[in-house]
DNA sequence: CTTGCCACAGACCAATCGGTTTGTTATTGT
DNA sequence: ACAATAACAAACCGATTGGTCTGTGGCAAG
């Protein structure tokens, strides 16, 4: 990787750090300067402005992430078990600092949904990719599953429990609600089964 | 009520506009001022800084409105039909400007829970409170309920749904996302009986 | 009549923001 | 050897922010 290429990763790096920690708008341009220690000129070389370079945290290390997580889960060969091994293990494996920051995804969304369309219609893609993935994943044993259901229904359903869970830990600075929110989604999916 | 008074509320109404449509930090004082029709010296002779008005209208505000949607619904005979009945009026009656702009608790949940320690405690209260109001509706009816249900956990469940399609509201910008978390959530509330 | 306080008005301030511009250094092709 | 370009450094800029300070009109008490 050239020098070039490693001083634009050392800034999303840490771009994306501080969005997560702070959100976008909170975010501030020197602040990423000091932690890379780079100059303002550095940063504008690689990116043309502030809006850019949160496009590009989101498309180059929020993305992969998130998608990197979920995949897995749901290519489990039982889906369901996936998603509750994955919700549990996340919920366990969880450390308090982590825990309120919250999901890229939910707080982008959060914050910038209603701010700048661009931020708007990455994370509509990525909520309606994800939706699709549960989908697929529910149809591929939907043999086992009950009657009636309506898989994008319960799609949506599911990321939206998952998404308010973690939005109650940031308010009790703890993962005890959050841990509840899960066990009660997982009991939810499980009774989705026949 | 005096004219004094007067200005105070006027200020509070339009700072609850604004916080509600932009959040708590982006929220300008100078466009309350210009809204209201004040000067600088006005809004500081009613509060001492722009914490201590967010933390009134928190309080003043948005506690009696979260509250009374909330209530009604859960001191209904039924307060299964009763909350089925609120999130589906809301989920009808909601007009798109309203509806990108999410609910007022979460989204300072989600902004100022991890900035301001004032405004975690406020919200994490509201959060308990609601918590115990439905935990107390569910303790009402638990002869017609299944067994061995955990009513903290369920209600916990049913506010971070809630929470998380108003979220999904924010990225879609119409209300469907929002009509198809509330179905499944209806559901799912009604199988929660025998 | 005047003193004093309430309820503001509005100029002023330092700090910070994202962004621009100019300058410099090292490398690379010719 | 020289010109050009890539990859920055850093001073500078206007705009905006929350907050302070001084001034002032009106009304009520003495």
């Amino acid at each position: 990787m050239s020098d070039a290429e490693q001083t634009r990763q050392k800034i999303l790096a840490v771009a994306a750090e501080e969005i997560h920690q702070h959100g976008f708008q909170s975010t501030s341009l020197s602040t990423i300067l000091n932690r890379c220690g780079i100059s303002k000129g550095a940063l504008y070389y690689h990116f043309t402005n502030k809006l850019e370079l949160g496009y590009a945290v989101f498309e180059e290390n929020f993305v992969p992430m998130f998608l990197g997580t979920w995949q897995p889960a749901l290519s489990q060969e039982d889906p369901i078990e996936g998603l509750c091994d994955f919700f549990m293990s996340m919920s366990d494996s969880m450390v308090c600092s982590e825990a309120v920051c919250g999901c890229p995804l939910n707080n982008l969304c959060e914050e910038m949904a209603n701010v700048d369309e661009g931020f708007r219609l990455r994370i509509l893609s990525m909520q309606t990719k994800l939706n699709e993935l549960i989908v697929e994943a529910l149809e591929r044993v939907k043999g086992e599953l009950r009657e009636g259901l309506i898989f994008s229904q319960v799609a949506y359903f599911i990321v939206a429990t998952f998404h308010g869970g973690t939005s109650l830990t940031k308010s009790s600075r703890n993962k005890e609600l959050f841990q509840k929110v899960v066990l009660e989604l997982c009991s939810y999916i499980r009774a989705l089964k026949k």
